[in-house]
DNA sequence: CGAATAGTGTCTTTCAGACAGTATGAC
DNA sequence: GTCATACTGTCTGAAAGACACTATTCG
């Protein structure tokens, strides 16, 4: 007996299969106080109840039409922003993850400006907070959000030393020393002023704006991110500190 | 009433809640007479039967640790290869890729040694052929899978431009020769031979191993990838083609 | 004026591209 | 010897690093 695919459709119920749990987590990003922070939540309910960890949350089948949407969805209900820069970093999936059962999460991490961040009413029942990332890596985090988050810091400092993603972590427009203190807080190093300003603006990452600002004593020019180049990659990346002392000789 | 983790999971069944469909798709590549391939089959069951697509299938959640480990069988079932270079790309969900539901798919992509192929008796029944990349690229492919293959050609070819990846689509020894032809493959474009040899040799990419080969005339030296350098990236990017004629003025 | 911050001039270093040259072995 | 393939020498050029320099504003 044949079948067409229209039958094969109508007999067919997911529910009569097994299908892990599927989850979305959120890694957001924020420079305040010239520190990298990272946004955790203290989970409100089983299982982990108490622990701190990467907010996130189930896809609604319903609502939720793709797993981008469900991300920015999540994004939106911690922070009340609704354009940031987000981005897959990985999705893990093992049996022994989640004490559910057999869990898939899909990792996004998200940078945004800490003046755009609103905290959402909607969300005062699952307190969350504004972690320095050095003092979140170190926390005991729930299920494997210590990897989680490990992965989506690397994702960040890899892509900082090629491209100009730092700017989704200050306002539409910035001056060169404001983007190159970022930088610095990200990678954990200082880096030289005209090399810097020279990469940024000689690529066409930053276009100058004609506007200024005044933070210290002389006024700045203000940039803004030329968003031509918005998957733009430096044709090299930035190099590593020398390490001094390596292989010393007695 | 308060409740205790252990009686939240004794209550807990993860089929009282709707779930995506969740899959693990594999783009496997290798060279083959000069040329990049792919392995598709040939759907043997609904949906979507009798067309192309890349090979894949959903979890075991009883058999699978991991959905690394699931890709890893899924390669293995369709080369018989235990160990080769496996790497996330992406993982695409939404309402409408799969007729059956709201589905879920983690895309891997695998290099392999053409001579380490082994077609596996188990998998006669779905029939499934080395494709040449260009002509896969304009097949009709079922459910997305014209996209995931586009995201993991996209993947590889970037990788190509700055790490030694490609050392994986070669067996453990190989020519200096045979690696920059593949390379070319790739890329799509020719290399400079004295360039390509420094920056391999000289960033410890692959190491002498004193042994040589006879493949035309002159015996060339047998190379090995350095596996210490497995996550190596070189400093800078191959530079792309001089695209001539452009902007040309009349 | 000095202090502080913004911004530049210019030399060096690193590493890829170009391309002509030499080396080795089959015939 | 020729031919084909393997491999090298060396110049150029692009872009990053180093660091001393000038410019602007506040007080």
């Amino acid at each position: 007996m044949s079948m067409s695919e229209k039958e094969f459709l109508q007999n067919y119920n997911a529910r009569d299969y097994d299908a892990p749990l599927m989850s979305v987590d959120m890694a957001i990003f924020s420079v305040l106080a010239g520190r990298l922070q990272v946004l955790l939540i203290q989970r409100a309910n089983f299982p982990r109840k108490g622990e701190w960890a990467l907010p996130g949350g189930f896809i609604n089948l319903v609502s939720d039409q793709t797993l981008l949407a469900t991300a920015h969805r999540k994004l939106f209900e911690k922070t009340g922003i609704a354009s940031p820069y987000l981005e897959q970093v990985a999705t893990i999936g093992n049996a022994t993850r989640d004490p559910r059962g057999w869990s898939v999460t899909a990792l996004y991490f998200a940078l945004i400006d800490f003046k755009a961040f609103q905290q959402q009413e909607s969300q005062l029942l699952e307190h969350c907070e504004w972690i320095d990332v050095e003092k979140a890596r170190v926390m005991p985090l729930a299920f494997d959000h210590h990897e989680l988050l490990e992965a989506a810091i690397e994702r960040l400092i890899n892509k900082t030393r090629y491209t100009a993603l730092p700017v989704s972590l200050l306002p539409a427009l910035f001056t060169l020393t404001e983007l190159q203190h970022i930088y610095e807080i990200i990678l954990g190093q200082s880096l030289d002023k005209k090399a810097f300003r020279r990469r940024m603006i000689e690529a066409g990452a930053v276009i100058e704006t004609g506007q200024s600002k005044v933070v210290g004593k002389r006024p700045a020019q203000l940039y803004r991110f030329n968003a031509a180049s918005f998957d733009f990659t430096f044709p090299r990346s930035l190099e590593l500190p020398k390490t001094q002392n390596e292989n010393v000789s007695p």
